[in-house]
DNA sequence: TATTAATTTCAACATCTGTTGAATTGTCAA
DNA sequence: TTGACAATTCAACAGATGTTGAAATTAATA
């Protein structure tokens, strides 16, 4: 066993990502102090900085620790389905899929640290303050690529209404995994947050049938 | 000219207000210190506390306050179009344009207050900590009127996809209207956060044929 | 005008904030 | 063991935080 860093050294660094991580997500950066994480890590306060730097440095290390895990997994799944597909590629309901299933695979029931992930992302998407700049950071390179293979499957859809369509999946996909509880009141118990795999089931076929309204200009209303 | 309160008395109690709105729309409510507010409201720091009791009872007051306003003018709207639709009721797509469109009369280039406020919207209804409570509490009634009129226009739809697909319509327009430039980073210029007309247009059909797909049994996808 | 109440200012409080330098402990190689 | 370096602890800093009581000012009422 001859790893660069020895166990021992690297638990304690990984215990505050943690801690770090399941704060930020409930309470957003500014909502969150050192002592809050360190306590939380079970770790001397000056360890974070002295690991991370600064406050903000810790952030951006819990972001990108999941990131990369997440583009790569969602690359493999695009290329799958691509490879699966013939010489046309893959259907719109196709592409979507390759999008959602490997948030599904990572943060269903057996890691909690994925599910606080999302939560972050889903503030962070929908803050004035972070969104455009941190969203475009750590995902835009991957979601070029989704929508190249989304252009193929559209030939014939204006640019313009497909970002939009995309804006409009990744508002409902973020929104789903806030976990805010909110849809539990709603519907007075009928649909429930945690159930991430029925959201899942009925996503993909709401945002296809959107981007096939939206990016097909042959598809009309029909009455 | 005989009300209650002169105008000089609510005067810096409404550049409170609105001072508070902006600030907590681009950093959230931990990112805004009460005397940030103070400065950009030109008004004494003990000023806000004396107002509003605390920097929570500031936070709900500036959510309050708009809140009655776009619920009353959405009440109006679906109502509106429920009376100029038939027996049968207002179609999908004519029942989500009610929804949406209040947020544009109001939103649109002349008061930019309101476009704070609804960014300040997107970050709460994403907010674990926040999301489910308020939005509950400020959204609710007038949202299950709306869930109404849906259930009446789908009639063979399960409760949990129209649940669900109220869910994603919800993210998608908080989304939109976070402003965070996303949108335009990603899309090279081609698509504008800016552009509530163009993403309102696009909207309402992707959400339509969404909540089509989902919620009408007979619907299957066409080869 | 005199009285009363609402508003605004000022100063201060106890507490919490992120960060840092020095001292201590632990780890690994020579 | 010795030395070197990484990891961890401790204590303290300068500044920012929300809130409050008392004083001063302004407005409304009679």
């Amino acid at each position: 066993m001859a790893k660069t860093t020895p166990n021992r050294r690297v638990k304690r660094k990984d215990r505050i990502l943690d801690a770090a991580e399941a704060l930020f997500a409930k309470h957003g950066f500014d909502g969150v102090s050192m002592r809050m994480v360190a306590d939380q890590a079970q770790v001397d306060l000056a360890l974070a900085s002295y690991h991370f730097g600064s406050k903000r440095g810790l952030f951006d290390a819990v972001l990108l620790r999941r990131a990369e895990v997440l583009n790569k997994t969602r690359l493999e799944a695009l290329e799958k389905c691509q490879a699966e597909a013939g010489e046309g590629g893959p259907s719109v309901e196709a592409i979507i899929d390759a999008f959602l299933k490997p948030m599904l695979a990572h943060g269903y029931q057996d890691d909690e640290g994925w599910l606080h992930y999302f939560e972050l992302v889903a503030q962070i998407n929908n803050s004035p303050e972070w969104g455009g700049q941190l969203m475009t950071k750590y995902f835009d390179p991957l979601v070029r690529r989704f929508m190249d293979a989304l252009k193929k499957a559209l030939p014939d859809a204006e640019p313009e209404n497909l970002y939009w369509s995309y804006h409009f999946l990744s508002g409902a996909l973020t929104l789903t995994f806030a976990h805010t509880g909110r849809i539990d009141h709603l519907s007075d118990g009928i649909a429930k947050s945690e159930d991430m795999v029925g959201a899942y089931k009925r996503m993909v076929p709401f945002i296809a049938a959107g981007f096939t309204k939206l990016c097909v200009p042959g598809e009309k209303t029909k009455k």
